[in-house]
DNA sequence: CTGAAAGCGCTTACAG
DNA sequence: CTGAAAGCGCTTACAG
């Protein structure tokens, strides 16, 4: 690699101190500061040694690096990389990039990707925490470091969040398979203790409950993340192959879980929606693509993003500028039921 | 912002130089360097104070900043994430960190990323190149700046490259088609004159001669990538809807245009495989979950990140120990053509 | 209008 | 065995 040029070769060349090459190359030049002319022949040597600014350099001095951390679960989980694709373009407008780190639900893989972010001097942190991690978003507010969780959250801990109302969300897909004539409701969710998890399925049990349908042992049915595979294989058998009082309808509490599930559900020979309903958290190509194109709740992953951006940067711009803590913001961003043919009407059986 | 603790902060605590409490924490204190017990009171010093190392000034001293730069078309097309993913696990078992960037198939954007990411100082590039970049790759070049070209290539520009024999891939996928009775096979491509795509391409008409098929106006139609939806539709609606002599199979060259085809082919009453034939490059969900699941060209992006990765890791340390200047590599990594419905034999006309 | 100097947090030859 | 000092590339108050 050969040696960059740096501001002291310009000054070399041009002949004057690298004070003055660092006022013009920053534009500084007013405070009464260095001619027009040789403003210009700093500015011509510049471009003719093709010089690009260390970044590096620059942060070590401001003590900022125009950098975002970025931990989600999984980069290459669509909902995430969706989430990834609008927190780039929102951080670029505001001359930010992004350093990303998969945590795959792993507590320690998410306190290791926190502590290389910070020793890289990330100016603030976009966290989908993973479980068991309050601790490490405790030890951030602590330092009072610039941070938003995005898509799960800690009720206990007072911090940026945005997200969106995963109980009312669940509730009103619930509704929506009772008022198309199911009776059976089932959902599929992961066992964790996630709150945002956790909320979807007491929508769930809620409304049930509000419609006085019986939450029964095969109402809510709980994956691993770790096993997914052969969890779903599991679940899905033992409800799709029931020979009485079987699930008439699903509610997948994430894409994941709805690629496995329909997968299960296209091996068997069952009719969607007629003997079967389905709704799925998340958009997803493959709920575009099953032969009875699957309701959605849709959260407006760019919303998201863009909300968790934008709170960071007003913040480190208060920051800048006044003493006083800043209070926390919660931001709820709505989402959408796209009612599709997967959770049309219910036939009666005969 | 609680101000950070330095290694200044630790010298001061336990009374000693900041160059001992730095060759401690290096483990470098053999050299005749530090007794066990101070370096033992420096160390809990160190943990006490929660020190993190700023890495910042790490590189501006050392001129490595252990990061990859990644330019992707699009961060939130699954091939590219998935191909994220793999980066960031290979990276991240060697030390390095991932920045990212989406260029949008768009000349300007990318040089722009690519000064960026260069004035963060990452130390080497990944990089799907856009059309019309080959000389924003050869300015790379030109500095012996670390890269690696994936997925795309230039013919023209020396330089490592980790992608797939497009053009193999394509013949052979025409083969299968042909072999399953298909004689009036159209592909479906981008408009663009990047040499992977043009590959596939000429791969698919080498086959069509090859076989005695002739290349009619419907035989390779083309998409823009800026105006895609509408023009997928014109496309498809122009090959399906054609009273006479219409195409009786598809080979779709990315995943991308595979699904608006798809989603037109939905719409219309076309029985797959017995009607037509499809075959698409690039795994995805969309093609598992169509009704009639689609044989697929499987790239390997595991591997394709990991060999991207391990190419630079090598030149790097070689870059370290020699003044030789180092050899570009390509590497082709196979690919598979896994056999689905979509693509099985033919149904005569009666 | 302009230069010399200090400093951001670290590493590492150089003296003792 | 240990400290003082230079230097990575930059910015910015301080003197002139």
């Amino acid at each position: 690699l050969t040696k960059r040029v740096s501001i002291k070769d310009i000054a070399n060349k041009v002949g004057v101190s690298v004070a003055s090459v660092s006022y013009v190359l920053n534009n500084k030049e007013k405070a009464g500061r260095v001619g027009k002319e040789l403003a210009a022949r700093i500015r011509k040597a510049a471009t003719d040694l093709n010089y690009q600014p260390n970044l590096i350099a620059r942060s070590l001095q401001s003590g900022r690096s125009w950098t975002i951390g970025l931990i989600v679960a999984d980069i290459s989980n669509p909902f995430f990389s969706n989430i990834a694709r609008a927190v780039e373009d929102e951080a670029s407008m505001h001359n930010y990039t992004v350093l990303f780190g998969s945590s795959d639900e792993n507590a320690e893989k998410s306190q290791s990707l926190i502590n290389t972010l910070i020793k890289r001097q990330v100016d603030a942190l976009i966290i989908a925490p993973a479980e068991k991690t309050e601790n490490q978003v405790r030890a951030l507010r602590k330092i009072n470091f610039p941070l938003v969780l995005i898509d799960r959250y800690f009720p206990a801990v007072e911090t940026n969040s945005v997200r969106v109302d995963n109980f009312e969300a669940s509730y009103r897909a619930v509704n929506h398979l009772f008022a198309n004539g199911y009776r059976n409701i089932s959902m599929v969710a992961y066992n964790t203790n996630l709150q945002h998890m956790t909320d979807r399925k007491e929508g769930f049990l809620k409304a049930l409950k509000d419609h006085g349908m019986k939450a029964g042992k095969m109402s809510l049915l709980e994956s691993s993340y770790e096993h997914l595979d052969t969890d779903m294989e599991n679940i899905m058998r033992s409800a799709l192959d029931k020979k009485t009082n079987a699930p008439d309808s699903f509610l997948f509490a994430t894409n994941s879980l709805a690629v496995k599930g329909l997968k299960e559900i296209s091996k068997r020979n069952i009719r969607v929606p007629d003997e079967l309903g389905i709704v799925s958290f998340d958009e997803s190509e493959a709920l575009d693509f099953f032969y009875s194109p699957v309701t959605f709740i849709n959260q407006n992953t760019t919303a998201i993003a863009k909300e968790a951006v934008n709170i960071l940067m007003r913040q480190m711009e208060n920051g800048r500028n006044t003493k006083t803590k800043i209070k926390p913001e919660q931001k709820i961003i709505d989402t959408t039921l796209v009612v599709r043919k997967s959770s049309g009407q219910k036939k009666m059986a005969p």
